[in-house]
DNA sequence: GCTTTCCTTCACAACTCCTTCACAGCCATG
DNA sequence: CATGGCTGTGAAGGAGTTGTGAAGGAAAGC
C-alpha cells in the first residue's frame, strides 16, 4: 500500500556550492523534492517554471541580492519564503521579514532546527488552499486528498484495492501504466508475479464505473503491456 | 477570528509581569490590541472567550507548561503562535515548533526583530480565511473551542476520547482518516498498534450521534482504511 | 469506602474484500 | 484449423477486518 502524497518540493538559492550541496543533502534524505539555484536570476526561471512548496533563500549573493529576489517573488509567489543568512543584524531580518520573508536562519544553523522550522512553514501553507488535485474524466471525478470517486455526481464504492489501481492509473492519465508498475504500487510486488488478482479486479473496477460493458470509455487495456486511463 | 478589524489583536502569555508590561508597552504603542495572561490556564480561557489574532507564548511558565498550552490550543486555535522563551536549546525549538507554533524566539530578542516577526506572522494569517470554529453537519455541530458537540440543538455527552475520536474525524471532514491517524492522534500510539479499543469507541460514538443504526449518515468506515466524516 | 464514569479487553457474530479457480474469448502463428 | 498465450468474467472459499454486547478494572468525586 503507497501513500500518493507529493513529496514537499523546496528551493535552495545560494551562490555557495557547498551549501547548496549540504542543505540538499539533508533534505533529501528527509524526502523533499529539492531543487537548486545558484543565483537569484535562476531562482526566479525556476520558481515560474515549477512553482516550489517552500523556498530557501540566502540573503547574500553577487549580482540579484536576497532582498530583490523576496521582492521579485512575492509579486505572484504565494508559498513561504525562509531567509538563511550569515548576516545576524537586526536591520536585515527587519528588511527581509517585511520584504515577505516569513521565516530568518542565522549561519550557522542547527539542521534539526532548520528541519522544524520548514516543517512549520509547510504545515502553515498545506492547511490553506492547495487546491484540491481532483481528476475529472467525463462523468467521473477522483478526489485524491479525500480518497473519494464520484461518478455522475453519485459517491463510488470502491475497495482499497480497486481505488490504489485507480488512482495510480488517473495520476498517469492518458499514459500506459505496464502491468509491472501497478503490481509494485498496488501490491509491492516484483514484475513476473502473477496477475490473475489484478485482472479480476480491473474487472470489478469496469463493472462500476464503465458505463457500458464491452466498450471501456475509462479503463483501455493496452495488450502485452499494461492500461491506460483515458481523460478529456 | 476578526480580520476586518484595524488593529490585531495580541495576547501575550507570560509569568513575569515585567515582560508582561514591557511587551505590552512596545505593542501598544504600535497600535496593536494587546491583552495578558499570566499562566497557561488563564491563557486558553482568555483566547476561548476572545479569539486573538496572535498568541506571544512564554515556554517556562508553573503550573501549565508552554508546550502544553500550545498542544491545548492546537486543538482548535490556527491563529498564529510566536514563542518566546529564554531557552535556545534546539530541542525546545523542534518540540515547540513540531506541537504547532509558527515561529520561535530567544530572550533576550531585539525589538524591532520581535515587530518584524510579528509582522510577517500576522501578513500571513490574514492571507487565509480561517476556517469556521464550528463544524456542521446536518444536525450535528461540534464547536472546537469550547469542545461541545450539539445534535438536534441538544448538547450531547460525550467522553473525552469519543470527542478526540470526533474532533479528529470532523476537522478533516469528508477526508479518510486511516486508523493509524486517529491512534496517532488520539493514543499517541503507533500504527500496527491495537485498534480494538477505537472500535468501541467508534461503536459507542455512532450510538450517540447516528438517527438510525446501521445506515451510518455521519461516520462511515472505509474499510481497510479508516473513517470518514461525512458533512453536507 | 462507595459510587460513578470511562477506558479497555474479551468473545463472537457479521461482514468485506482478496484471492484463486475454472473457463470463455480473442488473436496471432504455424 | 489447431494451438498457445493473453485477457476478461463469474463464482466460491476463506482470511482478515469490523461491529457489538458484556465484563473487568482504573481513576475521580463524594
Amino acid at each position: 500500500m503507497k501513500d500518493n502524497e507529493a513529496q514537499p518540493d523546496i528551493l535552495i538559492v545560494d551562490d555557495e556550492e557547498q551549501i547548496r550541496l549540504a542543505i540538499r543533502a539533508i533534505l533529501t534524505v528527509r524526502h523533499y523534492q529539492v531543487r537548486v539555484a545558484a543565483s537569484g536570476e535562476i531562482a526566479l526561471s525556476q520558481a515560474i517554471m515549477q512553482t516550489p512548496d517552500l523556498i530557501l533563500l540566502d540573503l547574500s549573493m553577487p549580482g540579484m541580492d536576497g532582498f530583490a529576489v523576496i521582492k521579485e517573488l512575492r509579486l505572484w509567489y504565494t508559498g513561504p519564503i525562509l531567509i538563511l543568512s550569515v548576516r545576524g543584524g537586526e536591520s536585515d531580518k527587519v528588511t527581509a521579514l517585511d520584504l515577505g520573508a516569513d521565516d530568518y536562519l542565522t549561519k550557522p544553523f542547527s539542521t534539526t532546527e532548520l528541519l522544524a522550522r520548514i516543517r512549520a512553514l509547510l504545515r502553515r501553507a498545506t492547511i490553506r488552499s492547495a487546491p484540491p488535485p481532483v481528476i475529472v474524466a467525463g462523468a467521473l471525478e477522483i478526489d485524491l486528498a479525500h480518497r473519494l470517486v464520484i461518478l455522475e455526481g453519485e459517491p463510488l464504492n470502491l475497495t482499497p484495492t480497486e481505488y490504489d489501481i485507480l488512482a495510480c492509473l488517473a495520476q498517469n492519465a492518458n499514459c500506459v501504466v505496464t502491468t509491472a508498475t501497478l503490481l509494485k504500487h498496488v501490491w509491492n510486488a516484483d514484475p513476473g508475479d502473477d496477475t490473475q488478482s489484478l485482472r479480476t479486479h480491473i474487472s470489478h473496477l469496469r463493472k462500476k464505473i464503465e458505463p457500458r460493458s464491452g466498450m471501456p470509455r475509462y479503463l483501455r487495456t493496452e495488450p502485452g503491456v499494461g492500461f491506460r486511463f483515458l481523460i478529456g
